[in-house]
DNA sequence: CGCGCGCTCGGG
DNA sequence: CCGAGCGCGCGA
């Protein structure tokens, strides 16, 4: 027999098949140790067969094996290194935690101690005693355990008797464990019900719930998944990136309890291993996480939701530059599953393949409670200016600040995305400091008195004088989230102020910890970005301030709007969950914007229609693919070379397909250097029925090295 | 990817 | 004439 193997080097030069000779316990899927050159390396079969072309002279045998992937994972696997030109060997790699490859983590053991002999017992060795009576309650105790409560030497004399008894054991390191409470099944709404008889009675692949915040998704998914479970099939649950939010793994674990697994980059190297271990051996059956998780190692998948489904974490930023909802269709194709798409706010692409019918659509308009979303008020920033007013906050915001906080409910500041940076200008001449490794403003971040770059993380010392002109009128300009605070805590000098943002989130529970602390009220005003808008629910939470509403709306990126409307309204939905009514300050320097307005009014519709209106007409997605080629290294002028490679390549492809192009145009990136990385590109804007494959082959032809090309498809960061 | 081979260039 | 540097092809 022979095994097909691919080595585990993502490299083009040895992305191919290399046959090993191997006995009959060696089956597609499984992970190899070969010789390779002159040492060994871990591979993956691809395949098993009889025979080799090969000379019989230059086989080398198998050396070990190991069950790893499955057949669906191997076509997956072919499917996404094809469609995105990368060696097999990275696709596949996408399908293991990355703890397996690097052998640094390996199964935790505990030693556990049991009684094993019937030995009496001397009356003078009391602690001994104690162990025996112990171990007669609990069939099984941790060693180390025992030691600690009734000491090591009567532990150890019992063990050298023989009376006690020890044993390895296996150790999960499982996540977030404390977030376990007792909740069982929930009865459904009326509305409920009927979405989930209708997900379950549609012959289409996808459904789209577009529900209201706070319209009773989560019920609907977990419903679906309890009903595939009961039918022996298992399920995946993805959530965005940033905020595995812990309501829901509170909610999932309450359900399901040990079946759930979670998969999450924040997790420890160990705890991830651990609870891929226990997918891929069954133990658990519904996979929870971020983007990754869609290749979690599950059998007879009967359900895979996509919650937020806008949320642009979907789509990977490094090769593969997969988009998640590709790999669960394609992964629902092959289980014979079902897709749900959830969102409040559907991303304009999802929502028009909803509407046009290739997805089912579900539209829930109530909240579970019948309360009204919170009441918006938009605050025009320009008047507050004009009246002299240079802090943050508007009138309006500040009197409702008082009012919240003297009524002991708690309050959330907004910060936009793109807003939170405070950049350094000097006035004498008008220049803006930058990183030196990158082509980017630095920001002023006052807790370290340092300047940093949010490109590469590098530090520099404030300036006191102008680098450019030796002015000594440095200026700082712009609102971030520490500035807000400093004069929060000056308005609100009694107020507890909690800062959210990437600042001050590090750690695999980062998140999660600030979260609780607000949660459990032990701060009046969560001040934060974008990471605040997600997900959690804060029942005292009675006013919410986006401080700068249309920051975000000003940056060349046809998906601004639609961005901000998210933004906007997911940050709005976090006031007033429960008893108490909720309310809205949105300031804006642009009162009359039609986003604003529109999300203003929760009228997710009419965003819509004006949105993709403005989309046709501009000739933008979903109308029309952007496609960018993007090389970049460390020499200017080898990155360039690539560069005009891939461009000549790419004229031909135009010439031949000219009619199918719209755009097409080479230049260097908007951000020219990115971590001492020069960056060129060609911009193209194409329909769909435009050469796609062909880009990927020319930007795969490049050989040039130290440069590296790569390929976007509606990039979502057009910098 | 890591290695060894062979070609080339430059120093002596 | 010999050694360092690099491009190339190989690995089963």
């Amino acid at each position: 027999m022979y095994a097909e193997v691919i080595v585990d080097i993502a490299h083009s030069d040895v992305d191919k098949i290399f046959d090993y000779a191997c006995g009959e316990g060696v089956e597609a899927g499984m992970r190899v140790e070969v010789p390779f050159g002159n040492k060994t390396e871990t591979g993956f079969v691809m395949r098993v067969k009889e025979s080799t072309a090969l000379d019989s002279a230059r086989v080398k045998p198998v050396l070990r094996f190991e069950p790893a992937l499955g057949e669906e994972c191997l076509a997956l696997a072919r499917s996404i290194a094809q469609r995105y030109r990368v060696p097999l060997a990275l696709s596949l790699r996408l399908f293991l935690p990355a703890e397996m490859r690097t052998g640094k983590v390996s199964k935790r053991m505990r030693t556990a101690a049991f009684l094993q002999g019937e030995e009496e017992i001397s009356p003078r060795a009391k602690r001994q005693a104690e162990v025996v009576e112990f171990l007669k309650d609990n069939a099984e105790a941790d060693l180390a355990f025992l030691r600690e409560r009734f000491g090591a030497a009567a532990v150890n004399a019992l063990i050298a008797r023989g009376t006690v008894g020890t044993k390895p054991v296996r150790v999960l390191r499982t996540p977030y464990v404390e977030a376990v409470e007792e909740r069982p099944s929930h009865t459904l709404t009326r509305a409920q019900e009927e979405a989930v008889s209708s997900i379950e009675g549609t012959e289409k692949t996808v459904t789209l719930i577009h529900g209201v915040t706070g319209s009773g998704k989560t019920e609907i998914y977990l419903t679906l998944i309890a009903r595939q479970l009961e039918k022996g099939r298992s399920a995946i649950f993805l959530v965005p990136e940033i905020s595995l939010t812990p309501q829901m793994v509170v909610q999932l674990r309450a359900r399901f309890g040990g079946k759930v697994a979670i998969l999450h980059s924040r997790l420890s190297a160990g705890e991830r291993f651990d609870e891929w271990q226990r997918l891929r051996e069954g133990d658990a059956r519904i996979a929870v996480g971020a983007r990754s998780a869609v290749f979690a190692p599950l059998k007879e998948i009967g359900l895979i939701v996509i919650d937020e489904e806008h949320d642009g974490s979907y789509f990977s930023e490094s090769a593969p530059r997969y988009s998640t909802f590709e790999v669960a269709l394609a992964r629902a194709k092959y289980n014979g599953c079902k897709v749900v798409l959830g969102s409040a706010t559907p991303s304009v692409e999802t929502y028009r393949r909803a509407k046009q019918g290739e997805f089912a659509l579900i539209t829930l308009k109530d909240r579970i409670n019948a309360r009204p979303m919170p009441e918006v008020r938009l605050v025009d920033m320009r008047r507050e200016v004009r009246r002299g007013n240079a802090t943050p906050f508007s009138a309006a915001l500040r009197e409702k600040l008082n009012a919240c906080l003297s009524e002991g409910n708690q309050a959330i500041l907004f910060l936009n995305r793109r807003g939170y940076s405070q950049t350094v200008m000097c006035r004498d001449c008008g220049n803006v400091v930058k990183c030196k490794n990158c082509d980017v403003a630095l920001t002023y971040h006052s807790e370290e008195d340092c300047l940093k770059c949010h490109y590469c993380g590098a530090r520099y010392k404030t300036l006191s004088a102008c680098p450019a002109c030796g002015g000594t009128h440095i200026h700082y300009m712009g609102t971030g989230t520490q500035r807000v605070v400093r004069e929060l805590a000056k308005l609100f000098p009694a107020a507890r102020i909690l800062r959210m943002d990437v600042d001050t989130t590090s750690g695999k529970e980062g998140h999660y910890a600030i979260l609780k602390q607000f949660a459990e009220r032990k701060a009046d005003i969560l001040v934060g970005t974008q990471m605040v808008a997600k997900g959690h629910d804060f029942p005292a939470v009675t006013l919410v301030g986006i401080l700068d509403a249309d920051m975000g709306l000003h940056f060349p990126d046809y998906r601004s709007g639609e961005r901000t409307f998210q933004l906007i309204t997911q940050v709005a939905g976090r006031s007033g969950r429960a008893e108490e009514k909720g309310e809205v300050i949105l300031q804006t320097y642009d009162p009359e914007n039609y986003i604003l307005r529109f999300a203003a009014n929760y009228d997710y519709e009419g965003f819509y229609e004006h949105e993709i209106a403005m989309r046709a007409a501009m000739m933008f997605p979903p109308f029309v693919k952007i496609v960018r080629v993007m090389a970049t290294g460390e020499s200017e002028k080898e990155t360039l070379e690539a560069l005009r490679d891939v461009y000549g390549r790419l004229q031909e492809i135009y010439a031949r397909f000219e009619g199918e192009f719209l755009f097409f145009h080479r230049m260097h990136a908007p951000i020219k250097r990115i971590q001492n990385k020069y960056r060129y590109q060609v911009l193209m804007r194409m329909t769909e029925r435009g050469p796609l494959s062909e880009v990927y082959d020319a930007a795969a032809a490049v050989k040039q090295k130290n440069v590296l090309v790569y390929v976007e498809e509606d990039p979502a960061n057009l910098s």
